[in-house]
DNA sequence: GTGAAGCGAGTACTT
DNA sequence: CTCGCTTCAC
């Protein structure tokens, strides 16, 4: 485009915005005052602080609709950023919706990285890069790590990769390159980190990679060493928009403070006291400093919620109000309804699984006073995601489905990593780690000692490890049946590259002066391609012989990973070529299928940020456990306090029914341990607490165990959660031993069923349906499901295959 | 070079 | 207790 060119799209623009701002604006008449007052404040910094449930993602569209109803912003002026591809999409289907049609325009909504991607690829070569530079995840990044201690003869058992790795994101996060890093951070990685860090970003240059700390880290590098660079992107996004600022670290804060420091039109969406993400390089500070770094800002606070009853409110609200150093906000309701946050303790960890499931039942049913809810109504958030396992264990055996949300997902598989590790060495021969990843797999007799004889020539001939090994093949390096099966491997490769691409490859970098709709800067010219990138996607994985890798695998986990093959491939339709796929993949790692079927859903607090439930049970409220231990030693007050945090976001999750509980004791590491009720739970304010009494310590299993009446007068009174009361339990409990629940539980075992089913024998289920046992304990089954994979299940649950009516 | 027993560690997790 | 990684024996 050139500069007449240029203009003429600017001419046309303002009259369309001419015309645009004489529309109505309908938009507008949903706000509260608050709302509206933080899209209507267009100029200068803005500080919206947004209360759980107060219409955050309302505000922030509409004011994105604003912008560009009133004519102060192209679609494409604005730079609108948040940090995970859900709330990306989440915002730009809202504002599609407001404006009444899709939109296409907004090329610079996206996460921090995405965007930063985009504008990296453009100024590549600033940084030692060139514009087709891959991203590397964690899994290739701990393997080079792995690969430089090793060179440096350092003993990786007492140091290991996972730990320079963490230094190095740190030191990324707060935007130090490596000859930034100081004294104070000298003894890091006993005293080898930040040499190590200077050799590993070195080695990621010669692998033209960026890991995902690098996107950030380079672009605000740009930006500091090249002036007219930033200054063409100042000028550009005319105004900037950033979600959950509470969560940016040092890089993503100085990345939007230099972009913003020219006209300041910049609006920061956050809450205080929903900063949860500390341990990742999140810094609180960054939204409590704001109005120190932006002077004259006006601070926006959203404070009716739409969410919650009043008492869960008041319930949230006293406990954040122990935190310090807040921006101080009060949440308020409209609704006069709802029920108190509800209080039980348990005798132990599973008691509290059975005690919930069983209540989730009757929810379900309706039996209570209210209206009956469905699964979809109801989450489990838990601390730390090892607490899943008691309530997956007790749904599975009482057939309650469930769902658990941010377990390893789609892209993280083995399997999947595999097949992308084949397409990333066909798509570009240069990418090492993904060769380094399949060479072995499926095995073709290429151990430890053949590869060491690929990286060296490899090194020795300053090529990458597909050139090396056919060399290495050329010289007769290698022997036996590796070689033959190294050649055909070498010859796939090139075969395959051949089919990716065509003979012709060009790149065409396009003049950087032109910022337009987020078109690619550059593109390839291929030549005429002779199969789908679906059907080579398919060659690969056969040839390759990595689908029969699979397919002779007697592991019950084969036909899974085979299906998910299919759904890789399946997945590629969306794209047009594996390297678009690539490139998505690696930045949007989310992948939701769900059989559509009610689900309770079970997941970390942490995963349950900027979700909402009508009923909601937080279990384990114990000291150590809630707030974590761990936490507490590493970052002290600062740790405790963003663990109230966390009991913040998890009560305001609820919108009428909040649960919380804690038992006395629990099962850790295999060992019985007793924990006091969370430090929390007091500081709930009693007045909208209800205590509820477990029924199990009425009669039942538990029986002479117990110290019942006493647990039972101790949970009636209000006062039950104050430590003395649960310290003289303690006592009791102790005195009886802690092993006591481990004699319950042994003696519950119904060993009527335990001789009904053998080893292989083929069974029913009602919700996983047929599978074959492979695994027996007691009264507890495994078996490998043909659908639903290996799960353990009571037997009761249980019935042989032919015992099954059709 | 590959599979099985042994050992140690064990918050949260997106891009 | 359970997972993942290392070591050791074939």
């Amino acid at each position: 485009m050139n500069d007449f060119d240029e203009m003429a799209a600017f001419e046309g623009a303002s009259l369309s915005s001419r015309a645009m701002a004489a529309r109505p604006q309908p938009y507008l008449d949903g706000l509260n005052p608050a709302q509206r007052a933080a899209v209507e404040q267009m100029d200068g910094p803005v500080l919206m602080l947004a209360g759980a449930g107060t219409g955050k993602t309302k505000a922030l569209t509409a004011r994105i609709v604003h912008l560009m109803n009133t004519g102060r912003a192209r679609p494409n002026e604005i730079l609108a950023v948040t940090f995970t591809n859900k709330a990306a999409r989440e915002m730009k289907n809202r504002v599609g919706h407001m404006l009444g049609q899709s939109i296409e325009g907004m090329p610079w909504l996206g996460t921090f990285h995405a965007i930063c991607v985009k504008l990296l690829r453009r100024h590549a070569e600033l940084v030692g890069l060139k514009s087709n530079f891959t991203i590397l995840d964690t899994d290739d990044q701990l393997r080079l790590l792995k690969q430089l201690i090793k060179a440096e003869g350092i003993d990786d058992k007492r140091w290991p990769a996972r730990l320079l790795a963490g230094v190095i994101d740190g030191w990324k996060n707060r935007a130090l390159t490596p000859d930034k890093i100081s004294a104070a951070d000298a003894g890091a990685y006993n005293h080898r980190g930040s040499e190590l860090y200077a050799q590993y970003q070195a080695r990621l240059k010669d692998l033209n990679a960026c890991d995902f700390g690098d996107l950030l880290l380079h672009m605000v590098t740009i930006f500091q060493q090249h002036e007219d660079v930033l200054g063409q992107y100042q000028r550009w996004f005319k105004f900037i928009l950033v979600d959950e600022y509470q969560d940016t670290n040092v890089a993503q804060y100085m990345w939007l403070r230099l972009l913003a420091s020219d006209h300041k039109n910049i609006c920061c969406v956050g809450d205080d006291d929903q900063s949860i993400y500390g341990w990742r390089g999140a810094e609180v500070g960054n939204i409590l400093r704001f109005e120190k770094d932006f002077p004259g800002a006006h601070v926006v606070r959203l404070e009716q919620n739409y969410r919650s009853t009043p008492h869960i409110l008041a319930a949230a609200s006293g406990v954040i109000a122990g935190n310090e150093g807040r921006l101080g906000k009060t949440l308020w309701t409209e609704s006069r309804e709802g029920e108190k946050v509800r209080l039980i303790g348990h005798w132990d960890g599973e008691e509290e699984a059975r005690w919930i499931g069983d209540e989730i039942e009757a929810l379900q049913r309706g039996t209570r006073a209210l209206d009956p809810y469905t699964l979809d109504d109801m989450a489990i958030l838990v601390r730390a995601s090892h607490q899943m396992r008691a309530f997956e264990d007790r749904f599975l055996t009482i057939g309650l489905p469930y769902r658990v949300i941010g377990g390893p997902r789609f892209y993280e598989r083995l399997e999947i990593r595999d097949a992308m590790a084949y397409f990333r060495v066909v798509t570009s021969p240069d990418d090492d780690l993904a060769f380094e990843r399949i060479v072995n797999t499926p095995k073709r007799g290429l151990g430890d000692k053949a590869q060491q004889n690929i990286q060296k020539t490899a090194r020795e001939n300053g090529v990458n490890l597909v050139e090396g090994a056919r060399i290495l093949l050329a010289n007769g390096g290698i022997g036996g049946r590796g070689a033959a099966q190294l050649r055909l491997l070498i010859d796939g490769i090139e075969r395959w590259s051949e089919l990716a691409r065509g003979p012709r490859l060009q790149v065409v970098v396009e003049d950087d002066s032109v910022i337009d709709e987020g078109a690619p800067q550059f593109h390839n010219e291929y030549g005429p391609p002779e199969v789908s990138h679906i059907e080579l996607a398919q060659i690969i994985l056969d040839e390759s012989g990595y689908t029969g890798f699979w397919q002779n695998d007697k592991t019950p986990e084969a036909p899974g990973r085979l299906e998910n093959l299919k759904e890789l491939v399946k997945a590629l339709e969306q794209f047009e070529n594996l390297q678009g796929f690539l490139e998505h993949v690696s930045l949007i790692m989310d992948n939701e299928s769900d059989d559509g079927g009610a689900k309770v859903s079970i997941m970390t607090l942490h995963a349950a940020k900027g979700l909402e439930f009508p009923a909601v049970f937080l279990p384990g409220w114990e000291d150590g456990l809630f707030p974590s231990q761990r936490s507490m030693d590493e970052s002290g007050l600062k740790g405790l306090e963003e663990e109230r945090r966390l009991a913040y976001v998890g009560i305001t999750r609820a919108e009428q029914l909040c649960t919380i509980s804690f038992a006395a004791n629990r099962r850790v590491f295999g060992q019985w341990q007793s924990a006091m009720p969370s430090r929390f739970i007091d500081e709930l304010p009693e007045v909208h607490v209800d205590v509820l009494t477990p029924p199990g310590l009425y009669g039942g299993g538990y029986g002479a165990a117990m110290p019942k009446s006493n647990l039972h007068e101790k949970a009636a009174e209000a006062n039950v959660y104050n430590s003395p009361g649960w310290r003289r339990l303690q006592t009791r409990s102790q005195g009886r031993g802690t092993s006591q629940p481990a004699e319950v539980r042994n003696m519950t075992i119904d060993m009527s069923a335990v001789s009904s089913f053998a080893m292989e024998e083929r069974v029913f289920h009602q919700k996983f349906g047929y599978g074959k046992v492979i695994g027996i304990e007691g009264d507890k089954l495994e078996i490998a499901f043909d659908k639903a994979g290996v799960k353990k299940v009571v037997s009761r649950y249980l019935s042989t295959s032919d015992d099954v009516p059709f």
